[in-house]
RNA sequence: CGGGCUGUAGCGCAGUUUGGUUAGCGCGCUUGCUUCGGGAGCAAGAGGUCGUCGGUUCGAAUCCGACCAGCCCGACCA
């Protein structure tokens, strides 16, 4: 592609309206243009980005012996009411009525077709299990978009479902699932890991996520110099032995403490001159029709999943009326001293005993002096809270680091949530109907290349791993009314294009500096810079974009040697 | 939905506090000449419902009111 010719259009300075780098970048190199709140125009030069990380996601798909389909985007209502998700689902789907005031919903997400599409073809056992994929725009209506392509409305996704008549063999697809995820984020060249996430400990269902690690990620996610990762909620927290509060045992049990106003964990310790890890907390949560009161550390978490998992249930945060029926007191006063006719469990960092300071159960009052093993009737010390960055590797016992990463994929053994909601069975080997066992696996393409950005990047712009970059060399003549520097690049063009190397080459009139700026800012991997200062001595310059010195070689052998790089290059991203 | 901020040329902004000639600057764009190893110089030029509607005033980008849109934080979602 001649530059000239091409629609690029690269912005000097950063626009106002975007905040994090690969949104500003995106703008800048001219992939990317904002229509509405979270909905882009996808440039010539993004689209061809976007493209090869689709092709990347496809191959890995094809190879785990998926097929491809496409599912449509307008999808009837009835589907998600079958399904249960047309009211479970919330504000976030998208719905409206055609003119002759049919329901539809544009799809977010597509379980509900392809388990409806599937049902009514597949009706033996004998003809699963089966993988189907699409690789479609979604629309999701998002609360607040932001960040460009990393939390937009409309973007491109992978999605993948699998079908089964067991969990053997639903187990079998996931790993290839699993592990073409992780052949796909070693191809697309960034740092990652894949995580368990929250939802797998609950029913027996198991659920990773694959995160980008960079500074702007939206989640936090734990890791270890050894290779573990985990997400907070779900990294299990072994205490070391017995630790102390900080104000040793008296006799004579709790003593109460007025503390009007005061709600937060924070303002207890501020009021009472504590630290926040010598007040505990005590938070209500239901599940089913049961409720349970769980302590932690005031500088501690509760993980929700992990309550979730010693529940064996979905569990919500107590409302107010709830509280105040359980405890007798008020939100924000709730204490474990004479609590009755609720479940009371506690974090295992708490069993290492000393006094500690928690609510009363009444207005503006906390008790102090509080020893939980004394005073409270705690029927059990599980992990109950949220790891963090001072709380040690559960695999190889070393500190743990706290990262952010952005989530581009996620794989999912749903079993037959799906299928025995919409009555979708197969006749098994016996004659009887049974629910499909369902696994689901998306993969988020337009956030996959934000993320590629955010990793790598520098203050000039992009820098591409070889195997998403939308060219794989730009051609720089620095100046375009010197005949000697011009026919030097056409003819490396032609010799490019003859090995079918994808070439831009910059034969705008622009000033030397602007090309090389505009060159670095849309990133592509290798630069081939023809100078008058080395075409004097018969040579142009390759250079890599990543690096900073260039290697001078004789025009005429600069296709060859360019082909060579980049050979080299993309064998490095080989899984 | 709550809190904060912002709407002036394609982009980035000044001007608004204290109303007053023809609304400015930088980048970009057009034409010409000169330049060319890190966003060139000179000259000439095009481009504006000052977010919208209403009000106050002899006079409004500027003051008042309502509305709309966008961005950030939070809540929500995952």
């Amino acid at each position: 592609m001649r530059w000239s010719q091409a629609f690029i259009p690269t912005l000097k300075e950063d626009p106002a309206e975007a905040e994090v780098a690969s949104h500003k970048l995106m703008i800048r190199a001219g992939m990317l243009r904002k229509v509405a709140p979270g909905i882009h125009d996808y440039l010539p030069l993004g689209w061809r980005v976007i493209k090869r990380v689709e092709d990347i996601v496809r191959q890995e798909m094809d190879r785990t012996g998926a097929h491809e389909l496409l599912l449509p985007a307008n999808c009837p209502a009835e589907l998600w009411q079958k399904s249960g998700r047309y009211d479970a689902y919330g504000p976030e789907l998208l719905r409206y009525k055609d003119r002759s005031e049919h329901e539809l919903v544009f799809g977010p997400t597509h379980e509900e077709v392809i388990t409806d599409l599937v049902d009514r073809e597949i009706k033996s056992y004998r003809e699963l299990p089966v993988t189907l994929y699409q690789i479609q725009t979604k629309f999701r209506d998002e609360i607040r978009p932001r960040f460009g392509v990393l939390r937009a409305r409309e973007f491109c996704m992978k999605d993948a479902y699998s079908f089964h008549v067991s969990k053997k063999s639903l187990d079998a697809t996931y790993k290839l699932m699993y592990e073409a995820y992780h052949r796909i984020c070693q191809r697309c060249g960034v740092d990652y890991r894949s995580v368990q996430a929250a939802g797998g400990t609950i029913g027996g269902s198991f659920t990773e996520e694959f995160m980008v690690l960079t500074e702007r990620g939206e989640d936090s996610i734990l890791v270890c110099e050894c290779g573990f990762a985990g997400k907070p909620e779900m990294v299990a927290v072994k205490e070391a032995g017995t630790r102390d509060t900080g104000h040793g045992t008296r006799d004579g049990g709790p003593e109460e403490v007025a503390t009007p106003n005061v709600h937060t964990v924070e303002e207890v310790a501020a009021l009472l001159k504590l630290k926040p890890a010598q007040v505990v907390k005590t938070m209500l949560y239901t599940y089913g029709d049961q409720a349970i009161a769980v302590l932690v550390r005031g500088d501690h978490a509760v993980s929700e999943a992990k309550l979730a998992a010693y529940c064996q249930a979905e569990v919500t945060l107590a409302d107010e009326q709830t509280i105040k029926k359980i405890t007798g007191g008020p939100l924000g006063f709730s204490g474990p001293v004479g609590l009755k006719g609720v479940k009371l469990i506690a974090d295992s960092a708490l069993q290492a005993g000393g006094e500690v300071v928690t609510g009363a159960n009444k207005q503006d009052a906390h008790l102090k002096g509080v020893v939980l093993a004394r005073d409270a009737e705690v029927v059990a010390w599980e992990d109950l809270r949220e790891a963090a960055a001072a709380d040690t590797c559960p695999k190889c016992a070393k500190p743990l680091n706290e990262k952010r990463g952005i989530e581009v994929g996620h794989v999912f053994k749903l079993g037959i949530k799906y299928s025995k909601a919409m009555n979708a069975n197969f006749i098994d080997q016996s004659g009887k109907e049974q629910p499909y066992i369902m696994g689901c696996y998306g993969f988020g393409v337009t956030r996959m290349v934000a993320a590629i950005i955010e990793q790598l990047h520098d203050e000039d712009g992009i820098i591409w791993p070889a195997s998403v970059a939308p060219y794989q060399v730009v051609i720089s003549p620095l100046n375009m009314a010197k005949p000697a520097l011009k026919e030097a690049a056409e003819k490396i063009y032609q010799d490019l294009l003859a090995a079918g190397t994808e070439v831009l080459l910059d034969d705008r009139e622009l000033a030397t500096g602007a090309k090389l700026k505009d060159a670095d800012l849309i990133g592509i991997p290798l630069r081939v810079t023809i100078g008058e200062r080395s075409i004097k001595e018969g040579k142009v310059e390759l250079k890599l974009r990543r690096e900073k010195d260039a290697k001078l070689v004789a025009p005429d052998k600069a296709a060859e040697e360019a082909g060579k790089i980049l050979e080299e290059e993309r064998k490095k991203l080989e899984p």
